[in-house]
DNA sequence: TTACATACATACGGGATGTATGTAACTTGT
DNA sequence: ACAAGTTACATACATCCCGTATGTATGTAA
């Protein structure tokens, strides 16, 4: 040994433990600051490193947003997926998978990272390269209700981005209601009585007047 | 006359051409490079004024492109006004405002500052007081269209959340669509066929076995 | 153990925000 | 029309933050 005596660790496990305090560290500073008002002083200050620390193994602050964000995407989809695994009807799994969706989302984590900071701080495109995690969930979701039969046979991605957007305006609802429960349950009844819109076709439209808004 | 000659203004006039000359600089230079991005001397450069001359009308960045945001969600709200009159039947004219809206936000004034920067940008609440705007046109659209008997009566808040996100998200996949027309319109019919689900009571559901994802 | 690579800390320059202070233009009362 | 006061704007500065460049310690391999 040459240094003192327990501190011997290998590189791995340095850059390991640097790597796992800055993300940790960032995710929640992001989470309840934003990503604009959190300062990388603030995120190594919390992590016990310095900037250099931060710059050896990020490029940047959107890099380790980017890396932070990821990661909630992933878990997010995962959450998603087994709600929809654990149903043998495509329709009710899509279902499911809607309601683990509004569930997760209700983690601030969740909802300020994937929802409100993101589409600012990464744009457009670089969102849905890493988007494409959770909303392709939704689309295969959709994709194999089609071929089981639940749904005549629909163009996917319009309908996905219609699902998967009134699902996210409506979590930030759910997130900021008082009583969170009933309004995720209000929620789910009116999104099944939409999505039962497509399974069969009924002539929309009605004669009556009215008056202006 | 005591100065030079013509330069003579009122004082409403100084202010009026100014704070136009900040907001319009401050609108297209927020739609192009983004709030972070966008620097106040940039702004100030491009109206022809210097960092005082905002600091004199303005608190911050933030309240001018709140300010900003405003106009837009106004211009925004008011087209899908528009539309929705145009129709005595209160379901055609909610289509024809869901048409609207998705038409208006191609240009890129209104959907990269309504939907991508505002949300980071001014946070949730703050947005949510000036988005009632746009929001509260479609929440008055159905509750015509449920008055006068084209829908069964149904909880307002979850299906408006539901039918603006949905509306929203697919306008950002129909801006960056290479056919941004027939995108709209297979968008247009998609959402069509969820909103008849409003209308006719159908039980969904199907005994399919499926193959895992 | 010596030479090298990796992990981290410190120091510095550039730019952006917000404030404080100074100056010019306009307005009002007499 | 002129003085006093208010409004509109410019300049200067203090502060913060990012990113880079450089230095130092720790681990690794010959």
């Amino acid at each position: 040994m040459s240094t003192t005596s327990a501190s011997r660790r290998t590189q791995r496990e340095r850059t390991e433990a640097t790597t796992a305090a800055l993300l940790g560290a960032a995710r929640e500073l992001f989470a309840t600051d934003g990503f604009a008002l959190t300062s990388l002083n603030a995120i190594c200050e919390r992590a016990g490193v310095t900037r250099g620390a931060f710059y050896h193994h990020f490029s940047n602050k959107e890099q380790i947003f980017r890396e932070v964000y990821a990661v909630e995407q992933h878990r997010l989809s995962q959450a998603v997926r087994e709600s929809f695994r654990q149903h043998s009807d495509p329709w009710t799994g899509l279902i499911a998978g809607c309601r683990a969706l509004l569930e997760k989302s209700l983690e601030p984590t969740v909802w300020r990272l994937t929802l409100v900071e993101a589409p600012a701080a990464l744009g457009w495109t670089a969102m849905r390269d890493i988007q494409t995690d959770c909303k392709n969930q939704m689309r295969t979701g959709l994709a194999m209700a089609i071929e089981a039969g639940c749904i005549p046979s629909r163009p996917l991605e319009p309908l996905t981005s219609l699902l998967y957007g009134a699902l996210t305006e409506s979590a930030l609802d759910v997130v900021h209601a008082e009583d969170t429960a009933a309004w995720l349950e209000q929620t789910l009844s009116e999104l099944r009585l939409l999505l039962a819109g497509l399974v069969g076709r009924i002539e929309p439209g009605c004669a009556h007047t009215r008056t202006q808004p």
